[in-house]
RNA sequence: GUGGCUGUAGCUCAGUUGGUUAGAGCGCCGGAUUGUGAUUCCGGAGGUCGUGGGUUCAAUUCCCAUCAGCCACCCCA
């Protein structure tokens, strides 16, 4: 006999079944009804593209982590490692048919082939968002408006959005003179609440030649904390003078009181203390997203800080200068989803379910599986899903099947019922049973079910 | 990509200071119970100890490599 393969995926590739695959889903569904909910219009993009395409402005971090080979014509290809860089291309490629301002969203997989870790894997699904061809304001507002739906939807518990606008760090280097080292100053900065104040100030040292005053100002906006309008006071102070960092602070005040406005009162008024403040203006974030202009934003949940952002995003002024003359700004934010799923496993708010259906029918009078099946029929007309049990095993079997499944109920019918025209109707959560008919198109069992569903 | 830790049944793990037939709990399958699932009792299946090599009379145990997972660094457009 040959030797079997070994079955096996490859590293950070995995496979999803039905217990991981049914909350993806669940994450996915919520997520295009948020965006549609908006306005937003879906698209998408092929996964392989043209390696220039995927170099473009690539650094040596993406040409490592880029995924790329010869196809079979003998074209450079690469595999996208992110939805924004095909979007640039697929905007300058489009945005005469398609106008704007142009608002679309996008659910597919990415391919990074760096080091995995918890919730880091090399094939992994990004859930975007953009508004391109507007530099107004309002669509900067919306972008924190859609993300903080999006989370509320999810159950995901608390969670902080921290807002920050790149204007004003970039403001506070011009004006310390530091606008070439910007880099180092960021990744450095970056790092503040992970390795502490006097580590970050070494590194201000060491990578971007700050003097102990320089570095003391920095710090002084990054290490804010209080209410935003004081931080944003604060901010003002530090970065007076400076036209781009007086105008990142305007234009983030307005921001933040447009979404709180946005917000309805009551609303607000309703939730527990700590979500009141769940949108933080945040003067450290910046990391990464070095073509971001204007606002940015990242967001972390409360109750797992250390799994890092979990959706990120911000404004540019141009998108797609790569590729077209045309001047494309735009904003748009990012949903991790599998970074997502992986804290929410990690929380334990994932619903155990196996099952898509609610409602399960034993196969139990042998003879007489049509009756069965038209029983089933009758119900997805009703829009209940329903599944049948395809062999007419002993019933404590398939109850037990049910049960672990996670079934809701469990239509118990035998030749007596049948003979009736009635059904038994057993809550699987409780264990009670109830007899109803199932005459008249079903109606009564119907308004049972749904009864029983609708705890 | 660099460094560290880990890998024993489907799952969570014990164990062997190198030595006969490698264990437990949970889960799974069957029966007690041929019309009712989470309890109870009885029985059963399931492991080349991640994989490949080396040392040894003998390796699951020691060594090397490799694969995978986790952690840190790096990075996260």
């Amino acid at each position: 006999m040959p030797e079997k393969i070994k079955p096996r995926t490859l590293k950070g590739f995995r496979d999803y079944p039905p217990a991981t695959m049914i909350p993806r889903e669940w994450i996915i569904e919520t997520a295009r009804r948020v965006y549609r909910s908006y306005g937003f219009c879906p698209m998408d993009t092929p996964s392989l593209e043209h390696l220039e395409i995927l170099l473009g402005n690539g650094s040596e971090e993406t040409d490592k982590q880029l995924y790329r080979f010869e196809d079979h014509g003998g074209r450079s290809v690469g595999l996208r490692f992110d939805l924004t860089v095909p979007l640039a291309r697929f905007v300058a490629q489009h945005i005469q048919e398609l106008g704007t301002p142009y608002k679309r969203y996008q659910i597919a997989n990415v391919w990074r082939g760096e080091n995995t870790q918890r919730g880091r894997y090399r094939e992994f699904m990004q859930c975007d968002f953009d508004t391109i061809g507007t530099t107004s304001l309002s669509a900067d507002i919306e972008m924190i408006l859609v993300i903080n739906d999006l989370l509320s939807a999810l159950h995901v518990g608390e969670f902080t959005i921290h807002v920050n606008h790149r204007g004003i760090l970039n403001g506070l280097l011009e004006k310390l003179d530091l606008s070439n080292k910007a880099n180092s100053v960021l990744r450095a900065l970056d790092k503040l609440e992970k390795i502490g104040e006097d580590r970050v100030r070494k590194e201000l040292a060491e990578t971007a030649e700050a003097t102990s005053d320089q570095a003391d100002q920095l710090l002084a906006l990054t290490a804010l904390a209080g209410s935003n309008e004081a931080m944003l006071a604060e901010a003002e102070t530090l970065t007076a003078g400076n036209e781009t960092g007086e105008l990142g602070v305007a234009q983030l005040r307005e921001a933040l009181a447009a979404v709180s406005a946005a917000l309805s009162p009551e609303a607000q008024d309703a939730l527990p203390p700590e979500a009141q403040n769940r949108i933080q203006f945040a003067p450290s974030v910046c990391r990464g997203l070095d073509y971001y202009t204007g606002i940015v934003l990242e967001t972390t949940l409360d109750e797992l800080p250390s799994i890092g952002s979990v959706a990120s995003g911000g404004r540019y002024d141009n998108l797609a200068d790569l590729y077209t003359k045309q001047q494309l700004p735009g904003v748009g934010a990012s949903l991790g989803l599998d970074r997502l799923l992986a804290a929410l496993e990690e929380l334990g708010r994932l619903e155990q379910t196996s099952t898509t259906a609610q409602v399960f029918i034993p196969y139990f009078a042998a003879d007489r599986r049509n009756d069965y099946l038209k029983l089933a029929t009758h119900l997805r007309e009703a829009g209940i899903a329903v599944e049948f049990y395809p062999e007419a095993k002993k019933l404590g079997k398939q109850l037990q099947y049910a049960n672990r499944r996670g079934f809701r109920i469990a239509l118990v019918i035998g030749d007596d019922e049948f003979d009736a025209g009635e059904c038994q109707v057993k809550d699987l959560t409780t264990g009670n049973s109830k007899t109803v008919a199932y005459t008249n198109h079903a109606t009564a069992l119907i308004a049972e079910i749904q009864s029983i569903l609708a705890k």
